[in-house]
DNA sequence: TGTACATCAGTGAACGCGCGTTCACTGATGTAC
DNA sequence: TGTACATCAGTGAACGCGCGTTCACTGATGTAC
């Protein structure tokens, strides 16, 4: 039956949601479009109407999955007045590296969970994660900058550069301590523990 | 027809290859077993005379994948005498985060080509990947110790802490490189070589 | 050393299954009058 | 505002296809005598 334009719109949006946590968990040749379409409520049959095909679905939900946040982070900037940048890197550098953002990808950063798939899955899909990847690196950037200035001024070639480098260090240990956590839990920690320290370094006792 | 005991061995070995290889180029669950038989110059049905699955091939080419080896680094170690740390520092960050390393995932680390898809397959398959990294590890902190020094020392806390960083850093660099490459090469660009920098600083002319 | 025969690595057809996609159909929505 | 009807989002059976795995068969190997 059809359904009124609004609800179509939100059923759409439903689908989109759905892909993105499932393909960060299970990887994007590991979820079928029916598993998908039941998470959202609804039949298979019926993604066509809004879905050129699986690959067009994936694209839209890999840059839907990029509007990500990282919990701690975004606490602080929900508080009023600005926390100064040590705390925002600490809070960024925590919340990346947690078990928890380990032990859940579906709600975690897309660079870290689809990377590997999306350098598989043709060039369109390339084009939308790097976009995402711009993207994070932007955040990352602001959230790390003093920010006071809440400007728009583009990043210093050094601030980018520290930007990119934060966010692979933290990509591949959070990547390496996913794949090791089953098998070797302590090692998958020791990654964890020893980015964070590396990255986001304890000032030591107040 | 039945082939001698040695045939048997040379076609196995031949199929871990080729899986090993496989695997990495296109990930686990994107190469079927016949692929990797006919890569290997045999029929599909004969793989179950030596892999009980699919799966146990795939742990075992994992394993052989770990295996591999950073071609400018080794050549550095064919020569005679030792290589002062900081030029084999340089061939390895280098020979890691090229090009080169990034469009070959063939031959190149499984940590940053099967990391994501080991995540996903289980717990046998991430206690393969954990002994896998562990064992590079230790391979990329003898490369870079002064190592006059052959022996087999555990290594220092801080020279532990120390590769980890490296591995996780390139390991981020080199899967964001990847899956940038088609879509957006300047940006793999840039985070191949923001990474260099950082990791293998230009001494400056000499 | 020869001979007879059991072994078993490899072949290729066949299987059941789940996948992405299609399509005839349904019936509430939303529009034309 | 009421009515008649075209639209189209969603359903679920059906499709062709490729997958992992099985199995009857082949024939060279390697062993027993």
């Amino acid at each position: 039956m059809k359904v009124s334009k609004a609800q179509a719109a939100e059923n759409r949006a439903g689908i989109v949601d759905a892909a993105a946590r499932l393909y960060r968990e299970h990887g994007l040749a590991g979820v079928g479009v029916a598993d998908i379409t039941r998470d959202a409520g609804l039949t298979h049959g019926g993604l066509y109407r809004h879905f050129e095909s699986k690959d067009a679905l994936a694209r839209e939900a890999c840059l839907r999955a990029f509007d990500w946040t990282i919990t701690p982070l975004a606490a602080l900037d929900g508080q009023h007045g600005d926390a100064d940048p040590q705390a925002r890197l600490q809070a960024l550098v925590h919340g990346y590296l947690s078990s928890s953002h380990r032990d859940h990808p579906g709600e975690g950063c897309p660079a870290a969970a689809l990377a590997v798939d999306a350098a598989r899955a043709g060039p369109e899909m390339s084009e939308v994660f790097a976009q995402g990847v711009e993207g994070n690196i932007q955040r990352f950037a602001r959230a790390l900058i003093p920010a006071g200035e809440g400007v728009q001024r583009p990043l210093t070639p050094e601030e980018r550069a520290t930007t990119i480098t934060t966010l692979a260090s933290m990509v591949g240990a959070l990547v390496l301590a996913r794949a090791t956590a089953a098998g070797n839990p302590a090692l998958s920690e020791e990654i964890l523990a020893t980015l964070r320290a590396q990255l986001a370094p304890d000032p030591g006792p107040t």
